[in-house]
DNA sequence: ACCACATCTGCGAAATCCGCAAGTCTCGGA
DNA sequence: TCCGAGACTTGCGGATTTCGCAGATGTGGT
């Protein structure tokens, strides 16, 4: 009844800020272990999360601190589209001639445009789109996202059921 | 110093919980403001809350509770794949012969599989991967996803670079 | 060796969480 | 009309958690 993930902290193990190449801070075994236990139960006490992990409830607080201010993560309340009024969901893929960065800047800019991401393949850019209602979301596709200078075409898939949303990355 | 969202509470503002037909429990205004306290920092203290909306704090944890247990809502710590070691991630777009259903079930249990929706136009399904490397990714996507009995096509996107994700949703 | 820096621990004080009871109000059914 | 169910409020202690700080400990660089 006391699993604790590390027994002794080596040196590789707790640099727990250090920046690769990329500016991206490098993770150690026992930020990873906390997160785990956050993705478990985003209210869980920092002395549970010690007891699990191996550390004190002080050392936690100031481990989930730091990765909240590095936005490595962030604590929040995630819910089901439409059990909150938002009955109309669609993916778009765009093709664009010309930057495509600048077309998704604009996408991001829009609040009803939940997630955007430049791909390679067949689409330049993905974005999911969050509506109300039928209208709201045609609105969005041919009057916003169409009318961006760039936007050479659009193709749309309407949600019919989503099957699977977790938020569990790095629980594996 | 003192805003509250709901002055005097009318009728149609405190049915915290009635079914609606498809099985959906129907948020108040009330609910709708807790939720969006909480996707702002899913720690946020109770009675902080009530302040915010007009509650007292007790009622505000009984409401919150029951947004769990109903599983409306999730608190959880949401990441960036890219941090915690996941560098490589790809939609996936699928064409079913026979019961989509079920293709969609068995993507849901593959834990590389971070989303899953059906939808309609030219794919029956979107899949979203994420995955460790480029060899991971390639064999989910080939050897596990196209051996599945029924998959009759797929095309892969590819993420080059995340531009937007939020957890936002009836926060406009 | 020594300093600078980051991290961890320990420990009070303050704040929060949690369960509980009693009283109010509204809605809807008998 | 009367009554019960459900939701909210207020108030209350006790257990728990959060928070800030001071003092160790450890590591890397000079």
């Amino acid at each position: 009844m006391h699993s604790e993930v590390v027994a002794s902290r080596s040196a590789d193990q707790r640099d727990s800020s250090r920046e690769s190449r990329n500016g991206t801070p490098q993770l150690d075994a026992v930020s990873l272990a906390i997160i785990q236990q956050l993705q478990e139960d985003g209210r869980r006490p920092y002395a549970a999360i010690g007891k699990a992990v191996g550390l004190s409830e002080a050392a936690v607080r100031q481990r989930v601190q730091k990765l909240l201010d590095q936005g490595v993560m962030q604590i929040v309340a995630v819910t089901d589209p439409l059990t909150v009024g938002f009955r109309r969901q669609a993916m778009v893929g765009i093709n664009v001639e010309g930057d495509v960065e600048s077309i998704a800047e604009a996408l991001t800019a829009m609040s009803e445009v939940e997630y955007v991401v430049m791909t390679a393949g067949s689409f330049d850019i993905l974005a999911e789109i969050v509506c109300e209602d039928d209208d709201h979301l045609l609105d969005v596709i041919n009057k916003r996202i169409r009318a961006l200078p760039g936007v050479r075409s659009t193709e749309s898939f309407v949600y019919l059921k989503l099957k699977k949303q977790t938020y569990m990355w790095g629980t594996r």
